[in-house]
DNA sequence: CGTACTTCCTGTAGTAGATACAGGTTCAAG
DNA sequence: CTTGAACCTGTATCTACTACAGGAAGTACG
């Protein structure tokens, strides 16, 4: 049925066609069937797991932490202690992200407005930057 | 006066002396002053740049839009309109990072407390990261 | 002044995580 | 059965660092 070649996979998943071949290299995607002439043929479960490893490295999970996730997502499913030590852990740097942001975002929006009144004093963003950590 | 060594700069600013050479190579850090045995003697300047380059790339400027912050605010300063472009443009990256963080640290936590549940479905974890975008 | 010890020098090589390209093969449509 | 798109492998390039080797410079102490 839904045999994928990597070109349809790539427009699916929105990933390169070379980065799929380099995940299949590395191992974080699993290597898929082949037609007669070598090229390569994809199926749904490969599908899933593309999209998995782009949303969870979208959602800030690192390489390895997505490998791992892979791992123990897998057919060998020891599972949730590890996933679960995996998650707070990231979960405790999203939240220090969010903080680090949401300052940001104050500071940052605060500043441009500045900027955009007109009469240019120095050039408030430069300042920002050059200032003492908030 | 305040001669500093590339060690004394490292130690004063976090950033490794590799890095700092590396910073200097590639144009980003100003080509410092020598002893008469070749050793770097950085200012005041140096270290205020150092520290501008590091709290701009802590806050998740790009390396790229670093060095032209730095070009922006050097000695040419046509300043303010580059500079609030580049401000406003990672503005709204910033935005976008801390809605996307925020839907996933519900998400995460939900998904932590119910595995910590002890029952363990299946994993909530990674049931998540497999189902559609939110 | 000499010796010992730390720090620094250059240059090269390695790393992760892709991304790009060269040169050739296979597939699919007309 | 030809032609053009898509795909193949393998190697090279990229960014942003980091690490190391082998040697020279700086500094503190007696």
């Amino acid at each position: 049925m839904g045999g994928l070649s990597i070109g349809e996979l790539a427009r699916k998943t929105g990933v390169h066609i070379e980065t799929i071949r380099y995940f299949e290299k590395i191992g974080t995607l699993g290597a898929p069937g082949r037609t007669a002439g070598g090229h390569r043929v994809f199926d749904d479960g490969h599908l899933r797991t593309l999209k998995f490893i782009k949303r969870a490295r979208e959602l800030g999970f690192a390489p390895k932490e997505v490998r791992t996730l892979l791992d123990l997502g897998g057919p060998a499913k020891a599972c949730c202690d590890e996933v679960r030590e995996i998650a707070v852990h990231h979960l405790e740097d999203v939240r220090r992200k969010i903080d680090d942001l949401t300052r940001l975002e104050r500071h940052l929006s605060a500043t441009v407005e500045q900027c955009s009144g007109g009469h240019v004093p120095d050039c408030a963003v430069i300042d920002m930057l050059e200032s003492a950590r908030p």
